[in-house]
DNA sequence: GCCTCACATGGTAGCGCTACCATTTGTCTG
DNA sequence: CAGACAAATGGTAGCGCTACCATGTGAGGC
């Protein structure tokens, strides 16, 4: 005796009662909803009838349960604030905004260890894809990665050894650039000013080195950075820094833009012309480098459109297509305006 | 004669293999977990063990579909890139982060449509609870949260009906503020910019608009609005159509910090003496606000608290007691700096 | 005219978990 | 010491959906 049970509260139209509305069996509404060729055009459009009529809405646990796949991407990100990630994941989500998908985020605050949690939870729900920040997950992490059994899509950064995909570009190359622009603007005793110093940032300090090294005019002092969160008060009080260990600085790089606006703040207030005695160049052109008075040269990197790229380098590989290219560079571009026009 | 299906990839531990290794019965294994209270000590440790051995994690599709309940907080933004919006999902992750809820994020994009097609795709999955920003829901909208049979959060704003609960603040008064502190400080011709002018915005220029007819002085064409998405760039721009416009003006209060950053930059450039000729107020009061120079005064709003205090809400809800206060007013303040210190 | 085969549709059996009962055991009352 | 009752544990039956296989039908080949 099988008394039907009625835990569900509003109880909900399910398959089984589309199906009977439509005088089919079950199997066929489901294919008729995923696999809309498979199934002949009278049937297909008595079930959308029914669908419409009983508002019905697949549940989507029920259908990774029974599928042993969830339709969800699963986005690690270090940040939710930072304009730079935020840019990625509106990409991803206006990219999978027509799609079944759904999109799954978590938030490492820059932490491996988060990461490897967020992965393991993250992996227990089977999703159709992974997409994360960085390059340089922790060996457990990359382990999760790699049994994860779905296409996993490293975004910000290129590097030798993809887990499955990549897209981003060359950090190390974007410091360098900026640097370079400065050098050949005149500038010679060019700091380096970053918060927070993640690996990415990291890379690009790593760059600015190359490039003062390769013109004879390295000097440690010139290095300015902290572990804590990037602002732009942070920005002022870096360069104050800056400034009291190296009065005679004539330039600074800085980390990200943030910061930028910062040292431009700064120099104001302290009355130090901008670009005659300290030239300015930031990273990632947010809007508000170009509007700046003076406007501030900065690298533009294309965030959006990473955002983009992976989910379609994801949804590519799970479609079964072989990528033409595991690893995409993006690029970046130099953005040259008055803060370096010397 | 069942042989054993194998669909499944990796064939990962399920709560059956846990229950063998331990040698209890598997019901005993969901309670351990769920509520390690109702069972005894020596089978806790036990079972402790056998999941820690096998790794086993449970499936969040699998535990949803029998319980009729996702351990899923639905959020709703209008933006994922605003500042305003990040903080505010900022909180709600901090304060989910050691529970077992997970967090599905919707952009609407500004859209009533685009909240009600959400609205749908988040109540198929049956969410513990839903978060959702503003307090204009279309009749449909509304209608779903109503019956969506959880608890339901509406944030950024207050106001008299909520579908459930409510975190926010008056945007009103915010505006009706920012501006009487204008005319406080000697201002008289003073503008109103708006970018987007989302509802909230259009309740801040009402603000506005109140304080500057109670003193006498208000004139339709102070009012310099966009639908365009807001920028410090487009700040610029509308601050030079306003004083188009209006040659006399001798104040701003803007719709959000962005544009006020844009006034003070167009006004730098253009030479005009802030705050001697012009007077700047903004919305939000971002981090920058207060180290620009000079620096601006702003409404600082408690965005990262309205996250926070809304999932306390909820979960409070959720374990099922009732809300002390069903509307909660987190308030606002506002930073008088020397963009307004005639 | 029979066989093959693709195509359209349906039935059955779970996916991994938990709600709802049962059952067992121990503890307390009178 | 019987009876009542709480605490601890387990069995059974699904949650709503889809994978897998079976069946029926008509077109095409020989």
């Amino acid at each position: 005796m099988t008394r039907p049970r009625s835990r569900r509260g509003g109880g909900r139209p399910t398959i089984a009662d589309v199906a009977r509305k439509a005088g089919v069996g079950a199997i066929t509404v489901s294919r008729a909803l995923r696999e809309p060729g498979r199934v002949s055009e009278d049937l297909r459009r008595q079930i959308q009838a029914a669908v419409d009529e009983l508002g019905y809405v697949p549940d989507p646990n029920a259908r990774a349960l029974a599928s042993a796949r969830a339709e969800v991407f699963g986005v690690l990100v270090p940040s939710l604030t930072n304009n730079v990630f935020a840019e990625v994941v509106r990409g991803i989500y206006d990219s999978l905004s027509d799609s079944p998908f759904r999109i799954q985020i978590g938030n490492t605050h820059y932490s491996g260890l988060e990461e490897e949690r967020l992965l393991q939870v993250f992996g227990s729900q089977r999703p159709a894809a992974l997409i994360v920040a960085g390059i340089d997950q922790t060996p457990g992490a990359r382990r999760l990665l790699e049994k994860a059994g779905c296409p996993v899509v490293q975004v910000m950064e290129t590097g030798p050894d993809p887990v499955d995909m990549m897209v981003g570009f060359s950090h190390f190359d974007g410091g360098r650039t900026a640097a370079e622009h400065l050098l050949e603007a005149g500038y010679r005793k060019i700091g380096f000013i970053g918060a927070r110093m993640d690996p990415r940032s990291q890379r690009r300090l790593a760059g600015y080195r190359a490039a003062m090294e390769a013109a004879g005019l390295f000097d440690p002092r010139l290095i300015t950075t902290t572990p804590v969160p990037s602002s732009v008060s942070l920005g002022r009080e870096l360069f104050r820094d800056a400034l009291a260990k190296m009065p005679t600085l004539d330039g600074v790089f800085c980390n990200n833009d943030d910061i930028a606006l910062g040292v431009l703040f700064e120099c104001r207030r302290a009355s130090i012309d901008v670009p005659k005695q300290i030239g300015i160049a930031g990273f990632n052109d947010l809007d508000m480098m170009q509007v700046s008075f003076p406007s501030i040269t900065s690298v533009r990197t294309h965030r959006y459109e990473i955002g983009t790229r992976a989910v379609a380098m994801a949804l590519s590989a799970i479609a079964g297509n072989r990528p033409e290219q595991r690893i995409v560079d993006l690029g970046f571009e130099l953005m040259r305006r008055e803060s370096t026009a010397r």
